[in-house]
DNA sequence: ACCTGAACACCGTTCAAGT
DNA sequence: ACCTGAACACCGTTCAAGT
């Protein structure tokens, strides 16, 4: 038990967190064991970070900040700009799965998640956006990237566990769910998918700018919040 | 330390779990707090219910389940039945920010969460939209009901944490960020918000229906996957 | 049949103590 | 200055024991 021991620094947790996490997943990063796989114990962490949370929060940071690149900025047209930084985090959270529930959810916001708001945001009111729209812009968005690669994320272990699920694909249950027993089996790519999403999304935007209002969706008459 | 002390029960226990999450959050529901909370040993929970697990995935498809309403078909527009459904997720969700996390990264598929499925891709195939589309319908509609709740969801937490936020929000750091400190004073209402982000999916999937693919964003030279 | 008490194998974090 | 050991206040879950 003498690897070459360097000196701890909050880098070299952080690097060994995210590693630790893609190999064993998020429930096995317990800052016991992170201590452990440095070769130290627990509390030895507590001197480069100041928390399990501030942990998680830089992790996340760190991944963020990888969806955008210095050279977006020189592709002219905003469409491939946006879809660009789009793709890449998806790309990024697919390949780690566990980061997806951390960046859906955690509120803090670093440097990273700065820099890529501001990417997004640069990218919008250089094609000509208001400042309101871009705004709005930048929320759908990320809504888009969290949610799309949230429920892709989610997608094989639903079908993994899947008692009803696996009823569904071979058509047992078509007499009480027709619709989606009719649809379930159709092919598709996650990444075509999502590539039709983020297209989806971008032609919406570029309408918005040009003025052209969707129609607006009637909620009707039904349209109640129940709880509990 | 004598209420009534009726018989537990299945339902009893997912009650009282999200009776527990909605005044103290999530962090807050253990099951030995769970278990005081109606007045029995932790231990006892284990009769009506497997696991911890199985208990948080109940309580995520009777919320779910909640998003849908009979009356929803009775509508013969598809858009605001989508509409409906989109909102009433909308709301649910926000009125209970804790569910948020769980509804969007868990992956156990229950009854709730299949006629919520069931009722979106009945409306698509009804509408009109092939079995191909309707699926990928069902997969838009769903990644933008979570994303961009989440997104929602995250932001008051973050600005009420946030050091650079409050800094970006009074312009000191417009050097740094330009685009962001231009927009983030935007006003904007989450509601009006989300409904634009629906009335945009939504005219964005009738015209899939239509044949009108979106224009294609291509990704970029520099369209690479950085990992660590 | 239903609930409990003690126990097991974990957590994150504190703090005084070691080098 | 940097790391540690023991301890604190928790977890989820098991299992034999009680009624």
């Amino acid at each position: 038990m003498t690897p070459p021991r360097d000196a701890l620094s909050h880098d070299r947790v952080l690097q060994a967190a995210l590693a630790l996490a893609d190999a064993h997943g998020l429930d096995a990063l317990s800052m016991r064991r992170l201590g452990a796989e440095l070769g130290v114990e627990a509390m030895s962490l507590y001197r480069h970070v100041p928390n399990k949370e501030a942990l998680l929060d830089a992790m996340v940071d760190a991944i963020v900040r990888s969806w955008i690149d210095a050279g977006d900025a020189a592709s002219t047209d905003w469409r491939d700009r946006l879809g660009a930084i789009m793709h890449r985090a998806h790309a990024t959270m697919l390949a780690r799965p566990w980061s997806v529930e951390l960046i859906t959810v955690r509120p803090r916001v670093g440097e990273g998640r700065l820099r890529y708001a501001e990417a997004v945001t640069t990218a919008l009111l250089e094609a000509g956006f208001t400042p309101q729209l871009a705004h709005h812009g930048l929320h759908i968005v990320d809504g888009t990237i969290m949610g799309f690669t949230a429920q892709q994320a989610r997608r094989p272990t639903a079908v993994a566990l899947g008692d009803r699920v696996q009823a569904l694909a071979d058509g047992s249950l078509a007499h009480e769910y027709p619709g989606i027993s009719r649809t379930i089996r159709e092919h598709h790519d996650h990444d075509e998918e999502y590539a039709l999403m983020v297209d989806l999304v971008i032609e919406g935007l570029a309408r918005l700018r040009d003025g052209e209002a969707p129609r607006r969706t009637g909620l009707g008459a039904n349209y109640a919040l129940a709880i509990s």
